[in-house]
DNA sequence: TTAAACTTTCAAAATATTTTGAAAGTTTAT
DNA sequence: ATAAACTTTCAAAATATTTTGAAAGTTTAA
């Protein structure tokens, strides 16, 4: 396979996993299309590539601004901004478990606290039912709450090496 | 809080939360009504219940029974069929993560497999680029699968407290 | 067989999300 | 102050996804 060629694939990959995972899929590509280019890019050089509009563009950048994955990179004498995305997966993947985290685990277990305290009849089994879910659910979200937060501390080889010996 | 309305906010906060993670919002809402409901549902029941269609129930109900998370029951003498969630939390995450390894992280790994044997001039670039972005994603992705066939065999006790033990 | 009871299908409609692109806004150089 | 170079905005258009509901299909009982 052509450098070229692999290129577009990963590019295409890479947003449909995204698009599988609620990421928009053109957020997904330029994400990827940065991961796989050396140099910076302008907003102009990634319409062109990926055939999207200036609008998107912009957007698509500021939303991985947001997302802590790309950065704006300015040059003495220039006008032009540049793009420019970090290469470190382990990186990556600890800002995207912070970012997630952040807009929908810690929602979701505010509501589960509550929803915990909700109180009912002991023998109805509606509200067994109910609490058994809901508890047993709050209690799963708080494990992953934890095991984010170690993530995020975490140097990789120490989190992977500290995982696969316990799981081997 | 009432009970009902707990209900209410539980299904609405499960339909948001699997909307973002790319799981259609009924298809969590209706997983969700069933969670907190001890007995078995119909068809009928889940459509008045959520103000769905029966062309929707019934896709939905059928793509649950795909994911392995709820199963239909036919009760003796009775012609219809009625709908039955394990609420077992340990089994639903464990059922979640297997399907979706299955549907989206198998078959990244393989085209990710695929792009690292593109060959390319190693003083270039874009090519030291692309190719140290795809060993990396590689890698971690292999990382997380077997972290994943751990957590399918494991009990939910002892995974934990592996875990956090190592982690604390 | 027939018909009642129930489930499934799928084209069309409704809804939600994403994308476009031209206009408005901003910054810098002269 | 003006204009060129660039970025941002956002209403409308395009696209994608989800939902509907009536018709077709299936199963069972009599």
């Amino acid at each position: 396979m052509e450098l070229a060629e692999a290129k577009q694939k990963f590019i295409e990959a890479w947003g449909k996993l995204g698009s599988e995972w609620g990421i928009n899929r053109t957020m997904a590509q330029v994400h990827a299309l940065l991961l796989i280019t050396p140099e910076d890019l302008t907003t102009e050089e990634i319409m062109e590539t990926l055939q999207i509009s200036r609008g998107n563009a912009n957007m698509t950048l500021r939303d991985l601004i947001g997302w802590g994955l790309v950065e704006k990179r300015l040059k003495p004498g220039e006008r032009k901004e540049y793009f420019y995305a970090d290469k470190d997966t382990w990186n990556i993947a600890r800002q995207v478990a912070k970012e997630r985290r952040k807009r929908e685990l810690d929602p979701i277990i505010k509501i589960l606290d509550e929803l915990s305290k909700v109180k009912g009849e002991k023998n109805d089994p509606e509200f067994k039912t109910f609490n058994k879910s809901i508890t047993d659910i709050n209690k799963l979200a708080k494990n992953v709450d934890k095991t984010l937060e170690t993530m995020l501390k975490a140097e990789e080889s120490w989190f992977w090496g500290s995982l696969l010996k316990v799981f081997k």
